[in-house]
DNA sequence: CAATGATCCTGTCCGC
DNA sequence: TGCGGACAGGATCATT
């Protein structure tokens, strides 16, 4: 499941393969995966890939002409770079055509990802609000204190709510939970600010972490070369038996997720 | 307003 | 062998 290093990580390769490119087209063959504004200018394309960011799990490929490509891979989304693409392949629902007769494939079994084109000002229309950043200053224990005041959410779902912490999936929420040593049991407004100290220090060196070796990739996720991340060979919790000291792990569902824990080294 | 649940999807796995 | 059902989950929308 992409969530903040398998995004950075895609966005990366893709600049690198096709940074100054021209795009000659991009190319919808599932309905709903390519959305276009309603006021592009016409022609569309060619367009330059001109600029490379990334905000959460959203990335945003500045194009030529002050339009912008914002995409989402959901949970099985992939992008492939291809210098020799043919026909359409399996569970592909978009193609970016390059000049050269290259593409950037949009692979995603499961068809949640999208790919949205618009202007590059009106580009907070298309945008949900998301919060702050985790790799960025502003993610620090009194901002968590502040934006947790009150709520009796579980620390795990609020930890995933992108509007409060933006790029946070469910596997580097149970890493990183269980790293600090909290249970995501705990309401989040109970949270003292020792606690939250220790989740955000131990968010942003999980994520570092695995931003170092590309990601994790559990089922579906792959660079743009198509090679798999390394870092779920260092998950201590996540779709694991036992914890890193021997003791059993839970399984509990919340907010629809699965969520695992050490009930001993986590309170 | 906040919190929860359903929804969108399909490949994989399990039990019978 | 094959089938039905559960499961995986990010974000959005509807409901409580």
């Amino acid at each position: 499941m992409p969530e903040l290093p398998e995004v950075q990580t895609v966005l990366d390769g893709l600049s690198q393969a096709i940074r100054g490119r021209k795009i000659l087209d991009i190319e919808c063959y599932y309905p709903g995966t390519l959305r276009l504004a309603g006021n592009l200018p016409d022609p569309l394309y060619p367009r330059q890939a001109e600029s490379f960011r990334r905000r959460g799990k959203y990335m945003i490929i500045g194009l030529s002409g002050g339009l912008s490509l914002i995409i989402h891979l959901r949970m099985t989304g992939k992008l492939v770079y291809d210098p020799t693409p043919g026909e359409v392949l399996a569970h592909e629902r978009a193609r970016i055509k390059l000049e050269r007769d290259e593409a950037v494939h949009f692979i995603d079994i499961r068809t949640f990802g999208k790919l949205q084109l618009c202007r590059t000002d009106e580009l907070g229309q298309y945008l949900p609000n998301l919060g702050v950043e985790p790799l960025e200053p502003g993610f620090t224990a009194e901002y968590l204190r502040d934006a947790l005041s009150g709520k009796k959410a579980p620390i795990k779902n609020a930890l995933l709510d992108q509007r409060i912490v933006a790029g946070l999936g469910n596997i580097y929420v149970c890493e990183a939970l269980y790293r600090a040593g909290i249970s995501p049991l705990r309401g989040s407004g109970s949270l003292k600010l020792k606690e939250l100290k220790a989740i955000v220090k131990e968010s942003r060196l999980v994520l570092a972490e695995a931003l170092a070796v590309g990601g994790t990739s559990i089922s579906d996720y792959r660079r743009i070369d198509d090679k798999t991340g390394e870092f779920q060979h260092f998950l201590q919790v996540y779709q694991k038996q036992e914890c890193p000291k021997g003791h059993p792990l839970e399984n509990i569902k919340q907010a629809g997720r699965g969520t695992w824990w050490c009930p001993l080294c986590q309170k």
